[in-house]
RNA sequence: CGGGGAGUAGCGCAGCCCGGUUAGCGCGCAGCGUUCGGGACGCUGAGGUCGGAGGUUCAAAUCCUCUCUCCCCGACCA
């Protein structure tokens, strides 16, 4: 062995003993593989009831297999791709001087009771109990062990800033998985920490995360947007999301070409109208007959909507009958409303519970209902004389006015922002696009320090919780995410930096002629020595397979021996991406395929906006 | 949890309504031969507790009851 070599194992970049260690008869080469010993199979047709076309080409392409629902295997194919994506997330987290360790799957139940979390947290959470009979969990996050993993190891401000990360399994027992990849109840996630002394710090920490992730995303071939999120169960004081684009996201995303604003639906606002100056006029019952529908009323009393108030009712977590008040032409948001309330969780109130306090569905107002939290939209407060149910079927009042015929407990903007509606930033309209959350960034502020007593001494000797943030990646949801966004009628069409192998080399066979099986072996040995990820077709099949698999599972070079070619002394080379093959003469092969993935990886790293400068985070 | 759909060979499906030989078809798989640049062809063959349990019946993939699982929509969800 010499130095270099020594200095390789050393630096764990290959085993030098490969090519003798009868790997090859297993198929597997350094970084390359034989198709004919290729752990997993590709389908010609997907399962029927499989509709999301990531799931489709992924299972057809031989990448994944579902073991149950939400539990998915990644097969060879599959993981080269995850894997990859999770050593772009590495290498990023690194540069922002991110430390990686591993923290448990398994937890006991006693660090989730000190957050507050094992009540809190609601059947999502497995739970089980080891043989002493000692309560346990399935981690659905780390803030609880990182917090005190921090409690143990940081004790002075000379130590911080910090931030540490790992990739490790998650189980979250979702009531509903779907969408191969997508979404599924035991994943692996990178999630880092960051630990600062301050809000500053943290907001140092949120900026680099910010940075690090719109590099990820990119690098991986995502288009996506930066949105305002909600910060949900985390707690916390600001969070924003990474959204893959795709007509399969379970979110709905709206934001503004004019001016960038990018919010979740969730917590998205929009420029409201001007409150409307007009004398209050007398209360009045109206009969209207068969108008439980705020369309209904309008086209009754020949009105528009945005001159009715609609009213919505729900039970909150803690009892409460929470009794919204909204203009008729628009709806409540009830992530703005829980945040309002401060309810945990919102359920629609059945007709009983309405009737309860005083309050009739379908004629529902807040005019002289009881025990409930009367929540009134800011539409609500600056539009005088609405027409409102009068909690008695077939019965509305005119003129109803907020202060004088009943009181708000709360005045809030519990409004859906919909397409079109102007910018709260700008005034433009504002546009609407589902995605798919590939990644999250929160200011956890103090919550989880306190409560676990994660302290640090400042300069004076006195303690302060650690200011932390939390920042989670789905790098198995993001290939998938990167599959709904590249694909053609063939299959998959794989970045460079994120294929399972960078060429799909095909041997043509020939009856009576073995030329074309030499120079594909000879070609095969040669890529591996230079370092080139090679997926090599050497099965007995007829070319039409070899070429349909090669698109299908999306390899971006092809390169095909065949014995016509070989006739010129060329081989044939394709793009994943191109229409037309261009040819190279056979003793130039190993050199021009070298060129054409330089070229792929210069083309993409340009095609992703690896060039530019990333956006300054706003927010 | 609510609504809908489906479990029959590795994959895709038919058969079930109207019970009755040895449960079929295509793809895939194994062997032989012919083929050989965009999912070839012939012959031979292997492969199935018809998701499970119970019931009705002389007889159940098929009818009844219960149950499990998977998929889709909704509720839910960092």
């Amino acid at each position: 062995m010499d130095a270099q070599c020594a200095w390789d194992r050393l630096t764990r970049r290959i085993s030098c003993l490969s090519s003798a260690n009868g790997a090859d008869s297993f198929g597997q080469g350094k970084n390359t593989v034989r198709m004919s010993h290729l752990f997993g199979r590709t389908l010609r047709a997907a399962p029927n009831d499989v509709e999301i076309v990531s799931h489709q080409l992924m299972l057809r392409a031989g990448m994944i297999q579902p073991l149950g629902s939400g539990l998915i295997s990644l097969l060879p194919l599959g993981w080269r791709v995850v894997n990859k994506v999770e050593q772009i997330v590495r290498e990023e987290m690194n540069a922002i001087g991110g430390q990686e360790l591993l923290m448990p799957v398994v937890h006991p139940a006693d660090i989730w009771r000190e957050s507050g979390r094992y009540e809190q947290v609601g059947p999502e959470m497995a739970r089980f109990k080891d043989r002493a009979d000692r309560d346990m969990v399935l981690a659905l996050t780390h803030e609880e062990v990182v917090t005190d993993l921090a409690r143990q190891q940081i004790s002075s401000y000379r130590q911080l800033p910090m931030i540490v990360y790992h990739l490790q399994t998650k189980f979250r027992d979702e009531p509903r998985s779907r969408g191969g990849l997508i979404r599924v109840r035991e994943f692996t996630m990178k999630d880092s920490y960051s630990f600062d002394l301050d809000e500053d710090g943290l907001d140092h920490a949120y900026r680099l995360h910010w940075r690090a992730y719109d590099r990820i995303f990119r690098r991986i071939g995502l288009r996506f947007i930066i949105v305002g999120a909600d910060v949900g169960m985390m707690g916390g004081t600001a969070s924003h999301e990474f959204m893959a684009f795709s007509e399969n996201g379970e979110d709905t995303i709206l934001y503004c070409d004019q001016c960038g604003y990018a919010a979740n639906r969730e917590v998205a606002t929009f420029q409201r109208d001007e409150p409307v100056h007009e004398d209050a006029l007398s209360l009045e019952e109206i009969e209207t007959p068969n108008t439980p529908t705020i369309q209904a009323l309008a086209d009754l009393l020949g009105i528009p909507t945005s001159k009715t108030a609609k009213a919505v009712f729900f039970m909150g977590s803690s009892g409460r009958f929470v009794f919204a008040v909204i203009r008729g032409d628009l709806d409540v948001n009830e992530t703005a409303l829980r945040n309002a309330t401060g309810e945990r969780t919102l359920t629609p109130a059945t007709a009983d519970e309405i009737k309860a306090i005083g309050a009739e569905p379908g004629y529902g107002s807040p005019v002289g209902v009881r025990d409930a939290v009367i929540v009134v939209d800011e539409s609500v407060r600056d539009t005088p004389n609405l027409v409102a149910g009068a909690n008695k079927p077939g019965y509305h009042f005119k003129n109803v006015n907020l202060g004088r015929d009943y009181e708000a407990d709360i005045v809030a903007d519990i409004a859906t922002a919909e397409e079109g509606f102007p910018c709260v930033d700008c005034g433009h309209p504002l546009q609407v696009t589902r995605a798919i959350e590939v990644g999250n960034i929160f200011k956890l502020g103090t919550r989880y320090s306190e409560k676990l007593g994660a302290d640090y001494l400042d300069a004076e000797g006195q303690a302060h919780p650690i200011i932390m943030g939390s920042y989670g990646i789905g790098p198995a949801r993001s290939s998938a995410a990167v599959v709904e966004q590249r694909h053609d009628d063939k299959g998959i069409i794989w970045p460079l930096s994120i294929a399972p192998y960078h060429v799909s080399l095909i041997e043509i066979p020939s009856p009576h002629d073995d030329r074309s099986r030499e120079i594909a072996e000879r070609l095969y040995r040669e890529l591996e020595e230079v370092g080139v990820e090679v997926l090599y077709d050497d099965r007995d099949e007829r070319p039409g397979v070899k070429f349909n698999d090669a698109d299908l599972i999306g390899i971006p070079l092809r390169v095909a021996i065949s014995a016509r070619n070989l006739a010129n002394d060329q081989v044939e080379l394709k793009l994943r991406t191109a229409k037309d093959a261009i040819f190279a003469p056979v003793d130039q092969a190993v050199a021009e395929i070298v060129r054409m993935l330089a070229e792929i990886a210069e083309n993409e790293a340009h095609e992703f906006g690896l060039d530019v400068e990333t956006d300054e985070p706003r927010y």
